[in-house]
DNA sequence: CCAGACGTTGTT
DNA sequence: GTCTGG
DNA sequence: CCAGACGTTGTT
DNA sequence: GTCTGG
């Protein structure tokens, strides 16, 4: 699961060069990090727009409205079928932008959180999906977005039985860039081959303050490093 | 996702 | 326990 | 408690 | 994730 992630590259301009993406001007003149991005929060998402040349940088908001509150999460394995969702595997495939995500773990009240991020910090996106709702009163649109799910590669394992779906500047392009010629199962086995979890090489995990738990608080301290918690996960999943 | 509040009776 | 706010 | 569904358009 | 049905 993701429900909670960050992006603290520290200019746009660094973000814009990894991920090959334009960017509009409200990009970079509002962008900054973010240490603690929580559902329904506004953020960054790369889509490719219908005739658009390329992928573009702009705004969206965490979660697809339903009657059971923002789905902020999709499974990759059952979007196509789902309701809520198989429309926009066909027409609202996005990245969402991102330098790592938190799982926590320990018992409540005492809820360890780690920071899951690339050895060099790296930003790159996980998989998403997205879909413009129109407001009937006013006609305004609003872009949801909702990062898709896959089973935990051994680092996240002992944290959480789902992990986001990261893609690679290449797994990226053809995510967005994805074209069927036809609304089959093949098409769609396709699709989810790029949709398996990560390589457990590409990301580490860091115990971070618990300053990162309260979502008012959305600072550098939120990811500043601390002593693991004994045991730590990794340890009691030998068993 | 986590943290924190959550309602009503009826007055130390 | 559930719901809300962030 | 667990298991299973979870929505919308618009008509064979 | 939450809600409903059994």
């Amino acid at each position: 699961m993701c429900g909670r992630f960050t992006l603290t590259t520290a200019d746009y301009v660094s973000v814009g060069q990894a991920l090959d993406a334009d960017f509009t001007r409200s990009f970079a003149e509002t962008y900054q990090p973010r240490f603690n991005v929580a559902p329904s929060d506004s953020h960054w998402i790369v889509c490719l727009e219908p005739e658009a040349p390329r992928p573009a940088i702009g705004l969206g908001t965490w979660g697809f409205p339903s009657s059971r509150g923002p789905m902020i999460n999709a499974r990759s394995e059952t979007m196509h079928v789902r309701p809520t969702f198989r429309d926009a595997v066909w027409s609202g495939r996005c990245g969402v932008v991102t330098d790592g995500f938190l799982e926590w773990s320990g018992p409540k009240g005492a809820r360890q959180p780690y920071w899951f991020h690339r050895p060099d910090d790296a930003p790159f996106v996980f998989a998403g999906l997205y879909r413009d709702d129109v407001n009937p009163d006013s006609g305004e649109v609003s872009r949801r977005f909702t990062v898709l799910t896959t089973r935990p590669n051994p680092l996240v394992a002992p944290h959480h039985d789902r992990m986001p779906v990261i893609l690679d500047s290449r797994g990226s392009d053809a995510w967005l860039r994805w074209s069927p010629t036809a609304r089959t199962p093949e098409a769609v086995n396709e699709l989810r081959g790029l949709l398996e979890p990560v390589a457990d090489q590409w990301l580490v995990s860091t115990p971070v303050s618990r300053r990162v738990s309260d979502v008012r608080n959305d600072d550098p301290e939120c990811l500043e490093p601390v002593d693991p918690p004994t045991p730590p996960p990794e340890q009691q999943s030998l068993f």
